[in-house]
DNA sequence: TTGACATATTCTCATATGGGCATATGATGA
DNA sequence: TCATCATATGCCCATATGAGAATATGTCAA
């Protein structure tokens, strides 16, 4: 066998370090491929490349407006990476132990009222 | 340019699904190349190929005990993975929503102290 | 020293890659 | 319809891969 697909999962589509650096820049919001191109130092096919791979594996989605197709995140399909890394992730993180126990025992806050001490 | 190294970086590394058994396996405590070759379902070479690329990005150490190696995971090196995923994670992740508005609640005394010496 | 055990390395091969470049497809407005 | 903008695809190439098999390295025990 060769080296797996880089479309054959999350994992695999997200060890491309460009690949990763389009998916921060969709997390601030939708993006048409052009932006894209201009915010990186990449070319037009390399990002239309990369943006495939991601929606293979259900990274990113898009919808077409007017010509232009407006790239987003659809952060579910990491969850796998998310949980797989997370349980090596006791190690060095204790802090985040005690803070989940806290969290766990505070009586779950209604939002608004969050909101309303806020201002 | 080609595909980026699996020994690059972490990324890279655990896009292999062999290496992430690998580790999991570890994650349970350290074992001998010969007890990972038992437990998964590869060849010794294959094994120690993997352990390789783990070690070159510090993925896992090892120490020798006879005539045998033992490996355990630095989890450590995953922390990159683990950050880089967790700015995604706030979609799914109720807890962490619970924990932002705590956040935002919380006066942000580090950058209003600034602001203060500032003026 | 020798033989057996435990692990690492070397070699070959089929396969997939990412970049560069040219070009195809698609949608718009005149 | 046509010219143009916005994206996607196809092709070529250097490069790295993971598996398989053979072999090298290293360590112990007698």
């Amino acid at each position: 066998m060769s080296r797996a697909a880089t479309t054959a999962d999350a994992f695999n589509a997200i060890a491309e370090s460009n690949r990763r650096e389009i998916l921060s820049l969709l997390a601030d919001g939708e993006a048409a491929v052009g932006e894209l191109v201009d915010r990186l130092q990449l070319t037009q096919p390399q990002v239309s490349k990369h943006l495939g791979v991601l929606r293979h594996v259900d990274l990113v989605r898009c919808r077409t407006v007017g010509r232009r197709r407006m790239y987003r995140v659809n952060a579910h399909a990491l969850r796998p990476v998310h949980d797989w890394v997370s349980t090596f992730a006791a190690e060095w993180n204790e802090r985040l132990d005690r803070l989940d126990r806290v969290l766990a025992d505070m009586p779950d806050q209604q939002e608004t009222s969050n909101k309303e001490i806020t201002r």
